[in-house]
DNA sequence: AGTCTACTTTACGTAAACGTAAGCCTCCTC
DNA sequence: GAGGAGGCTTACGTTTACGTAAAGTAGACT
């Protein structure tokens, strides 16, 4: 099989790519392991062809949403609000709409939050970095003088 | 004692302002636990008046800090690092004078990709209240039809 | 037929980051 | 001088997010 793209597996499953779970795996570099504990935890909802799971892009979008999330240190349950937002965006009640936008005006302020934070560490990484130029700057000085 | 400020203990202590532990956990929302916590893992050290802490503005400023990369989803191993690239700026040895650097650079990249990060889920977020937004001008319309 | 390879389930283990409770000082305040 | 508030240590418990191992299945190659 050599290193063949070895989806779409019945002839009617025309254009629509799907994945396996080594595939994900190995394209954002977590185990099988952990992509089976995100679809427990309600991340993920693969279809199942007998008992294999098999991913389409939706799925490989909730796992990269889920990454992105985690590197940003939400929790799995926090991620999951997100995700539910995105797919289960309600179109009817209008109460509940309304309730969506106000989580999402949540989940907005902590992201700014959190870009405020980065800049401060930055400054803060900056403030370093000057203090290490200015001694190697003396250093040199001193080579220079003696 | 009211709600005035309990600190600067003794007469010599003149203008340097110190903090119980109280104090701060008040003042960043965390329990005195979790203070104690930092310190055993080498995030704080605070002075010992006997057996009590006395915490000074440069752990305020490190408490602070600590806070704010767990916000951004750093491990306290992480921050720690960070820490003592903080106050440990060497300025002797040119070699690891020029590893501090590096070592900046790669905290630097990490910043970055948070901040990407963070736009890509502002957009989406963006996309949902789009859709929401829309559903809710339906909604209207029909109304507004009836 | 036998052996990979990649998938599956079940289940116990683990590291990180605290929570929580017990038991003990010590300094006000009534 | 009896509480109460706040500090301390020690130590076990808990949640989150997986790791890891065992044991089984299903398709592909030799």
């Amino acid at each position: 099989m050599l290193e063949t793209t070895p989806a779409t597996v019945g002839a009617r499953d025309t254009h629509r790519r799907t994945y396996t779970i080594g595939e994900l795996a190995r394209r954002y570099e977590v185990t099988p392991r952990t992509i089976r504990f995100y679809e427990q935890e309600g991340l993920l909802e693969p279809e199942r062809r007998g008992q294999t799971r098999i991913y389409h892009d939706k799925d490989r979008v909730r796992l990269k949403l889920t990454l992105r999330g985690k590197r940003l240190g939400f929790s799995l349950a926090e991620i999951r609000e997100v995700i539910h937002l995105y797919d289960h965006a309600p179109d009817g009640d209008e109460r509940q709409l309304r309730r969506m936008l106000d989580i999402l005006d949540e989940k907005r302020a902590a992201l700014t939050r959190q870009r405020q934070d980065i800049q401060a560490l930055q400054r803060e990484l900056d403030d370093v970095e000057a203090r290490c130029r200015d001694s190697l700057a003396a250093l040199s000085r001193q080579r220079a003088s003696s």
